[in-house]
DNA sequence: GCCAACGTTGGC
DNA sequence: GCCAACGTTGGC
């Protein structure tokens, strides 16, 4: 897992959740229509690793899902251009979810993009982060 | 190319 | 419901 990437992707519950996406086991992650979160989109490789964030109401990192394709096209009629999106799977529920004020409260997790960038939708996340964020999240198994 | 107005996201 | 932070659009 030397190489494997982590990431974050934020998604509205209502639109579509961790639940949904346990009940599916798989999912194209699509719709995203910004070009900095597609940027880091087109990077994700089969193997990585993402932590899905749910905005809104819960504001919270809630569980695990590994990707298993990368980039392919999301055509967009209505907003023409190069979108992409990606293939994941379901792999765990965090015990506990993290809520963003947790985060916050965290020093390690400071430069988290998250909390930099709030509107962006799609980010990386260092393999420290990563591990910090699951281990509150009761997976430090 | 600049910038004001407007729209959207997401946190509070 | 409001506001901050962006992103988009359109006039000039």
């Amino acid at each position: 897992m030397e190489n494997s990437c982590h990431w974050l992707l934020k998604t509205e519950p209502s639109t579509y959740s961790i639940q949904q996406l346990k009940t599916d086991k798989k999912t194209g992650w699509n719709g995203v229509r910004n070009f900095q979160a597609r940027n880091f989109l087109q990077k994700a490789k089969p193997g990585d690793i993402a932590l899905i964030y749910h905005s809104g109401d819960e504001r919270a990192v809630v569980g695990v899902a590994k990707i298993t394709r990368g980039a392919y096209p999301d055509p967009d009629p209505k907003k023409p251009g190069d979108w992409v999106q990606i293939e994941i799977q379901f792999h765990s529920l965090f015990l506990k979810p993290v809520l963003l004020k947790e985060i916050k409260e965290c020093a390690g997790l400071k430069d988290l993009l998250l909390l930099k960038q709030s509107r962006l939708s799609v980010m990386p996340v260092s393999a420290q982060n990563f591990k910090t964020l699951c281990k509150m999240g009761g997976m430090d198994k």
